[in-house]
DNA sequence: GCGTAGTGTTCCTGACTGGAACAATCACCC
DNA sequence: GGGTGATTGTTCCAGTCAGGAACACTACGC
């Protein structure tokens, strides 16, 4: 494996190193749980995709579904750890990109009444809140469990710097309101 | 105009509501230079698809080449610029999306050697400064500017939002960095 | 026995990235 | 005056990826 695959694919199969062999269906739950919040989750489509790719440079292997079972779940090879594991220490992380709607609105402020952009803020801190409340619930499910190597160190530690991030935006967000009405 | 443009659509309509008339280049180096820091800088090529698009709805014109100019800058139209205040007031801004390559290396922090993610995560720290510079420099020569109607002043504002967002990562990925030293 | 919520998967369209390729202009140095 | 390299400027292509529609099967309550 010379070549790097997309990051997506780094992700997913990184979800199947905590000891779960998992749907594709099950693999876009946890994205969505734990996932998201650093990393947009794939599209259910795009979940399918990665897995025929990864299965394809045999990095995943589909166990066949019993007769129990409506479908079958994917567990990580050797050679996937490996790959997973190469990937973490050869390939530069590069600079995290940011889609922010509400920042973007901002910066086109002088469009639209001010009233409207303080109501934007204003839904956007609601939002954060409800965010906050999803992690908090990720962060208590990760401390309860554990798992080989003490896996579920790395992702709480990761759901910490979240929940910290998250505040941080709650903070300035409530700033930017305060300035908005000062200044008129 | 029912259906909305994709969002970049609007991001570099946007940018043409500060008074100048652009290049698709001198575009892309404003998107790269402002923009970039709360929504991923599209390429090039889709700049250049943009405008097209842009053009195609009426919502930029372009203003010939004259016998000096190497190629055309395309300015907003009154009907872009309706369109884009009707943007503003009727779509649901929706949440951020983030693509943190850090964060999704340390999710998985357990495959490889600590001190591994110890130096990753201080070779971000680095990074975090640099970019910071940059959006310093970008917000000084903001507030040199003036435009009709205050138009600079959001983008002063974003601006901050942006340093402060910044300050707050550094001091958080610090804090990670601590905790990973004391427990080993 | 019927609706509806959840599980599970596939397909298609269009958005968007990244890189390669191309070409013209300008500055600089030898 | 001629090379060399950086900057401006644009186009094309392959492949990644998102979003939504469509489909089917199972479980549960009424």
């Amino acid at each position: 494996m010379s070549q790097d695959l997309p990051t997506t694919s780094y992700a997913l199969l990184g979800l199947l190193t905590f000891g779960d062999d998992l749907t594709g269906y099950e693999l876009k739950q946890r994205a969505d749980r734990t996932l998201r919040f650093y990393w947009v989750s794939p599209a259910m489509s795009q979940v399918y995709t990665e897995l025929e790719r990864l299965t394809d440079h045999g990095l995943v292997s589909p166990r066949e579904a019993g007769p129990n079972q409506k479908s079958s779940k994917y567990r990580i090879t050797a050679k996937g750890r490996r790959e997973l594991t190469r990937w973490l220490e050869e390939a530069p992380a590069g600079f995290p990109t940011l889609k922010h709607p509400v920042a973007l609105r901002l910066l086109v402020g002088h469009l639209v009444d001010p009233s409207r952009t303080r109501a934007l803020l204003r839904s956007h801190l609601d939002e954060l809140a409800a965010h906050r409340a999803d992690l908090e619930g990720v962060r208590e499910s990760l401390v309860g469990r554990d798992a080989p190597g003490d896996a579920f160190r790395y992702p709480s530690l990761v759901a910490d710097w979240g929940l910290e991030y998250l505040a941080g935006e709650q903070a300035i967000i409530e700033k930017l309101l305060q300035r908005l009405d000062e200044e008129g």
